[in-house]
RNA sequence: CGCGGGGAGGUGUAACGGUUGCACAUCGGGCUCAUAACCCGAAGGCAGUGGGUUCAAUUCCUACCCCCGCAACCA
């Protein structure tokens, strides 16, 4: 077996702040990325920005700047999520950069080689009042929901349009033969369904002379391509195709951790691309939902916009991680208010987690208890210790359950200490007193291993209080 | 008949063809090592509504009601 580990987010289009929704993205991503190095695999963790395209274009001409100036801005805003998040990417793609667009030319050359582009008149509706083309969704009764008064035209161009139709029986037969190719099982149907009721040819150029701020179709000065086609390749050329063929090889395919409104693009158009290419297809495709907030989309005039900076300043990097990672379904939408973050903080890291190492470690501390301790590797190949099966838990993905198994044991060391009442037998029996406290640290050592994907810094915090026989900081003080 | 998801104790949620589990909140008891934390116990759900399959359904099927996404070039 391949001991080698690619996986990727999307690249997050930089038109707006980092929000909840990708740092929960983000958040999945590392959390498998971390348990899968624990577990002995080779991981390569991509992530990045999308710079390109019309919005972008318009945004940097509002704000009158240079567009590469306001997608640097930009790119910056969401590589702080890194520390923000304690998130362990080994790559940040930026589309803009010029070995990126390079392999986006090269993919397109490719396609174009096997037959899969060609030119045709696209039709677009363009509203008068808005002095802007108007897709469907953003009609109401097929008039501009702000102009309604005035006709739309119709405006045609030539594009570059990419030959998606040809592949509908071979990404059908992908899904059939290949059942966990997208996770969870609903969102395979949905693609498949979606794709069985026929598909459409896809444009993937713009006319230079309308939007210029992309990357130049090969052999053609005129066209620009649009920015799907040139994002996608990214999952490729974060790994060095074509450039770097050995490693390339290395890495790919790739899982891609997406959010469900992404579902089309990654499963069936990007899948469709990679054929005409000629490469071997994406490993695997999962599928979260959407953070709401109140029951409710977030968005800034219903006020309810959680940003992940603004929970990080005031909780903690781990505690957000922790709120992610198991308070939210990681396939279904979830809502989270702040109530609940802080319900949530309070329960299970104050007065969970947090207060279980500082009665351990007291004891550890004032009874002078020294155990020895299995080596972190002997403790990740033992099967005994269910540190394992945590392990492979969080790599599929199940960061709930894994995340319960870890709760249910600091209940059960609370329940044991409640039981064996070391702090009272000291006075009476101190050898078997230091016993049990010995008996705790040894598994709160199993835990504090178990936890590092999920809480890399609180992980090492309680490793090291142990190693060191010291009491450490709180961890979580209650809010 | 466009596609898909969901309706469970005060709130938020998990699993599951056969005593509904968990967290928070509430009430009673216990402990003092600990971050007024921790442990034990109690109350609280006819699992949206009607029908069907089954020895048995919250779990499978079906109809209806309500909520939420998506409906392609919007990244």
């Amino acid at each position: 077996m391949k001991d080698t580990f690619y996986i990727t987010t999307t690249l997050p289009y930089v038109n707006a702040d980092p929000h909840i929704g990708f740092a929960l993205e983000l958040v999945q991503t590392d959390i498998i990325a971390r348990a899968q190095r624990l577990s002995g695999k080779d991981v390569f963790f991509n992530t990045g920005t999308d710079e390109h395209g019309q919005k972008i274009y318009q945004k940097a001409q509002e704000e009158r700047k240079d567009p590469q100036a306001y997608v640097d801005e930009f790119a910056a805003r969401f590589g702080l999520l890194k520390e923000a998040l304690n998130v362990s990417y080994d790559s940040f793609s930026r589309t803009t950069d010029p070995a990126h667009i390079a392999s986006a030319q090269e993919f397109w050359r490719k396609c174009d080689a096997a037959g899969d582009i060609y030119k045709k008149n696209y039709k677009v509706k363009y509203c008068v009042g808005c002095e802007l083309e108007k897709t469907d969704s953003e009609l109401e009764d097929d008039r501009c929901p702000l102009h309604p008064d005035k006709e739309l035209e119709i405006r045609e161009e030539e594009n570059y349009f990419f030959r998606f139709s040809k592949y509908q029986d071979k990404l059908l037969a992908l899904y059939k033969e290949n059942l966990d190719f997208v996770v969870p099982d609903m969102r395979l149907r949905e693609i498949t369904k979606f794709v069985e009721r026929g598909l459409q040819d896809f444009s993937i150029s713009r006319l230079k002379a309308k939007m210029p701020w992309g990357v130049p179709v090969p052999g053609d000065p005129d066209h620009i391509m649009y920015v799907w086609f040139d994002a996608l390749v990214n999952y490729i050329s974060a790994i060095g195709w074509p450039s770097d063929m050995e490693k390339f090889e290395k890495w790919w395919p790739v899982v891609q951790v997406a959010g469900k409104d992404n579902l089309r693009q990654q499963a069936a158009m990007w899948q469709a691309m990679l054929m005409s290419a000629g490469l071997l297809l994406s490993r695997q495709i999962i599928i979260h939902g959407f953070i709401t907030s109140g029951g409710k989309k977030m968005s800034k005039s219903a006020g309810n916009v959680i940003n992940p900076f603004d929970l990080v300043e005031e909780y903690g990097t781990d505690a957000l991680r922790y709120f992610l990672a198991r308070e939210v379904n990681p396939f279904e939408d979830s809502d989270v208010t702040m109530e609940r973050f802080k319900e949530a903080y309070n329960a299970n890291l104050a007065n969970g987690l947090g207060n279980l190492v500082s009665r351990i470690m007291k004891m550890v501390t004032s009874y002078d208890v020294r155990p020895e301790l299995p080596s972190e590797e002997d403790v990740l190949a033992d099967d005994q210790t269910g540190v394992k099966d945590i392990l492979n838990e969080l790599s599929n993905f199940s960061f709930q359950k894994a995340a319960d198994g870890i709760w249910a044991e600091i209940g059960n060391m609370d329940f044991f200490i409640q039981s064996t009442q070391p702090f009272k037998l000291i006075k009476t029996d101190e050898k078997k007193a230091k016993e049990y406290v010995e008996v705790l640290v040894i598994k709160l050592w199993y835990v504090a291993i178990m936890l590092t994907p999920l809480l890399p810094t609180t992980a090492e915090k309680i490793k090291s209080a142990i190693k060191n026989h010291e009491m450490p900081e709180p961890l979580f003080m209650r809010k």
